[in-house]
DNA sequence: CAGCGTTTTGCAAGCGCTTGCAAAGCGTGC
DNA sequence: GCACGCTTTGCAAGCGCTTGCAAAACGCTG
């Protein structure tokens, strides 16, 4: 890097590096471009005085001019979750390998506006990505309008004009169901998530067919309500717990809920997994390092949202291509937080 | 909202409120960003024409015409860190109040090209908020040239060319290591955080400063460097496990560290708090969840994330001000992982 | 060496907005 | 009823870039 940089306040545009060149300012644009209309000579010679000055393209007036931005949106509803981290650290990682730079939107920001918030996230990103299970509706709607370019993550779309990124969460549930009634459970509990949630309903799915398909009549009294969310898996594991009839064992649909279920187990005087196993879903980080270790289903979090950006890539490319659909498949990742009941 | 809203490709502008008002764009422009000196009368027409357009300013040609684009930028290392978390989620929020979005830049993105990545960010948003304790020099050198306003997390500033928002950390790690003292505990370990960083530093001279205090002798040994990773709280902690005359109690000098000690320890079939004491500092959300609970030092982290948007804004209102330096005081959270020694 | 088809370059317009400047409106005092 | 000063509005330029179009340069061929 050269010393010519733009150390006052005045940066380097393309028309410097044009008279620093000797070409005009077009040319400049499109050896920056990659356009192939341009002679060797010249491109070397637009090439060395862009580097030498420390030229750096200005990229709003980039996406004004040219229409794209080169920015990808990132629709999130909170920050301090394990789970969205991961699924933001793939799409970071994908983003800078394809040369986008990320912008980060939270949907807590302007309720009764989501319209408008739509509408200017589109105006400074070429596409979105949603992992904004619950809000979406409203914000798909104003964004299907304009068709907009936009991945959902975790999220089945039923209409078919979104792609869309998951994982196999029937079948996730049921292998670690299946991997509790193996161990010898009959009295599961399961704590769900949100049912609003299409994930939610598959894994109770999931969970349903396992008992069935090994001749356990399901129990509606063993089903209690979650949302995903520490507190609730704590409530409801305590409820589980009061049962007449105790589970013993408990599957709940998200490692969140299942660390809230732990701390009531253990509040309630019980062993994990002594006197109940507790198996999860998701396999964030904290799962590992709970005492004891959770058994959980893993959702390959970081790939899914190096696909989500694949998708989406794909989308801006070929706008008129289908949108692209892909299921990842979970893995079960026995611990130690479930053992054969007594 | 209506339904005259964007549909098609073709967004509203300026000029369609204008139109639809009966004023020149000029006009419009200033009643959008509320100059003063116009008709209540022309500006209800306007703001009614605007809403009922659904009219969304674009960003990127706000930007680039007036010099701001109402974009803040966040430099970071990682995402799948509760740290990080916890004081973007912060950062977020009082951005969302404040009417500013959010660009996300991580720094493994370019290496060896720091600074065009650093002008890059210049032009995109209008100041930027560093959590990068590590790269932070080669940035800060590129940032500073030109000026720029920002405003460093949880790092002192030597040049006073920073505005800078920390916590105390010397005397957190004072207050935590007098409550092992008190505990009756003597031979105290210590796992540093990375010592290049003022925070690591600090921590550690709190560490020697209560030992210090309490007439007991600084005993090298014990003092284990880290980097606040937890694969090297699990390795530090095996070293001081291994000593000779083992010490009574660990102080991992951030959480992470702690857990992977946690680890090491359980390994080593020895009991938390029983056999050893352990703390460790930050309060990241995990550090409640672990079992048994651990004793830690509470930095203000969302706090910490909202004070440092305060300072970047206040820098941008006032250019000339000498840069703000605050520090906010951090709290010993007692919890179940620390009791006196056998 | 003229004529032709390519390759390469430059010019101008325009992306949607802000803002300096000047013109137009308006009210007041004389 | 006019001049004056203030308030309010419109026009034009320009932010830094992309891109369509036309001009220039080049390499052939006959």
């Amino acid at each position: 890097m050269s010393d010519n940089s733009a150390k006052s306040n005045h940066p380097i545009t393309i028309y410097d590096v044009a008279k620093a060149a000797g070409v005009s300012y077009s040319t400049v644009s499109r050896v920056l471009n990659g356009f192939e209309f341009v002679k060797d000579s010249t491109r070397n010679r637009v090439m060395d005085a862009a580097e030498r000055l420390g030229y750096v393209a200005n990229l709003q007036a980039r996406g004004l001019a040219g229409g794209r931005s080169n920015i990808i949106g990132l629709l999130v509803p909170v920050l301090d979750n394990s789970y969205v981290s991961e699924v933001m650290k793939g799409i970071d990682e994908a983003l800078a390998r394809a040369g986008f730079n990320l912008m980060l939107f939270t949907t807590h920001r302007h309720e009764g506006k989501e319209q408008q918030y739509a509408s200017t996230i589109a105006s400074m990103t070429d596409g979105l990505i949603l992992l904004v299970p619950l809000e979406s509706p409203i914000y798909l709607d104003a964004i299907r309008e304009r068709n907009y370019p936009h991945v959902l993550v975790d999220q089945t779309d039923e209409s078919g004009a979104s792609a869309s990124v998951s994982a196999t969460n029937w079948q996730g549930a049921y292998e670690v169901t299946q991997h509790l009634i193996m161990l010898g459970h009959r009295r599961i509990g399961v704590i769900t998530g949100l049912l609003e949630l299409s994930s939610a309903r598959e894994r109770l799915n999931g969970y349903r067919a396992a008992l069935q398909d090994h001749d356990i009549p399901v129990d509606d009294s063993l089903i209690i309500q979650g949302d995903y969310l520490q507190a609730r898996g704590y409530a409801a594991a305590q409820a589980l717990l009061r049962l007449e009839r105790r589970p013993t064992a408990i599957f709940a649909s998200n490692d969140l809920s299942a660390l809230g279920a732990m701390d009531a187990i253990r509040e309630a005087g019980l062993s994990i997994p002594d006197d109940i196993s507790l198996v999860g879903f998701d396999d964030i980080p904290q799962a590992a390092i709970t005492h004891p270790k959770l058994t959980t289903v893993r959702q390959p979090l970081v790939q899914m949202g190096r696909t989500a950006v694949q998708l989406l890539l794909e989308r801006l490319e070929h706008p008129d291509s289908p949108p692209g659909h892909i299921t990842l498949t979970t893995e079960l990742v026995i611990r130690a937080s479930s053992k054969p009941p007594r």
